[in-house]
DNA sequence: GTTTATGCAAATTCTTTGCAATACT
DNA sequence: AGTATTGCAAAGAATTTGCATAAAC
C-alpha cells in the first residue's frame, strides 16, 4: 500500500545506493515540500538525530546521482530540491525557474518550458537573475 | 589626468566610505575585468599583500553599499562583479544574465533589457537558470 | 583631532577525512 | 557474507569578532 516510499526505494536502488532509514526519510522530506526548496538548516532541524556528517555525504551523493539539485544558493543558505525525474548520474536536466519571496524567503523551482513565460501573475518581481552555463565563442573557435 | 582613480574615490566618496588604497585596488581589479566577474580567491591572490580579515571586511561593506554583487555563486567559489551606476546603499537593480563558461570557468555579467534575448549566437548553451526574486501570491495576498 | 580602516590574534563555525561499528542486500 | 552506510573523533578550512594601531578626512 506505502507506494511513496516504494517509489523512493526504487529511486535509490535504480541508481545502486542502498534504501536506508535516513536517506528515505530525507527524501521525503524533499518530496512533502514540493515545489518548494528546503534550505540545509531546515534539514538539519528536521533530521536532528542524524549526524551532520552524514547529511554531508548524503547530500554530496544525492547530487552525484541526479536525485537532488541546488535550487539557489544566497549567501546565507543554500536550498535543495529533488531533480526531475529525466535527471541521473549521467546528465542533469537544470532549466528551470527558481523563484525566491523576498517576505517568506521560501524558493519555489518550476520547470522552465521553451516559451519563457515569467511574468508570473500575481508575483511581485523584485529581482531577475539569469544564469546560463556552456562554452563562449573564445572557448568554442580554439577548440 | 588620472581619471580612473578619480572615478573610483568619488565612487566611495558618495557612499561615505574613505578612500584607501586598499579599497581603490581592489576596485581597480574588478573594473579592469569588467564584464568578466572574479572569484574571491583571484582577488586574494591579486591583494595577497592584504590581510584576509580586511578582505572579508571590504567585501561585505562593498556588498552592502552597492558597489559591488555576488555574480554568480557555485559550490566552489563565489564571483564578484562591480555593480552598475544605478545600484547604492539603498536599492540593488540586478536584473542581469550571468554565462559561465563551462570551459574557462569565467563568468560574464550583462545587464538584461527588457526583450529578453538571451539566444546568444556563438554561445553554447548547456544550462539555464533563472532566479527571481519577489513576493509570491501568498504573500502578497495577506499583506 | 576625530573617526574610520586595518592587522593581528583568537574564537567560532563549517566542512572534510579516517576508521571502526552497524545496517542493508 | 560481503559491501555500503553511518557515527564518532579529530583535522582542516573558512569566516567572524575584539581590540589596539594606523591612516584618512
Amino acid at each position: 500500500m506505502d507506494t511513496t516510499i516504494d517509489s523512493l526505494k526504487k529511486l535509490l536502488q535504480e541508481r545502486d545506493l542502498r534504501a536506508t532509514p535516513i536517506r528515505l526519510e530525507f527524501l521525503e522530506l524533499l518530496r512533502l515540500n514540493t515545489p518548494s526548496a528546503v534550505t540545509l538548516s531546515v534539514i538539519q532541524e528536521a533530521c536532528h538525530n542524524t549526524d551532520r556528517v552524514t547529511l554531508y555525504r548524503t547530500i554530496q551523493t544525492f547530487l552525484d546521482k541526479g536525485i537532488i539539485h541546488k535550487a539557489h544558493q544566497s549567501k546565507e543558505e543554500v536550498y535543495y530540491a529533488l531533480c526531475n525525474s529525466n535527471c541521473s548520474t549521467k546528465a542533469h536536466f537544470h532549466d528551470h525557474l527558481h523563484f525566491k519571496c523576498s517576505s517568506c524567503s521560501q524558493v519555489t523551482c518550476q520547470h522552465l518550458n521553451k516559451e519563457i513565460k515569467f511574468l508570473l501573475p500575481s508575483f511581485q518581481i523584485n529581482k531577475v537573475e539569469i544564469h546560463i552555463e556552456g562554452v563562449c565563442n573564445r572557448c568554442n573557435t580554439t577548440t
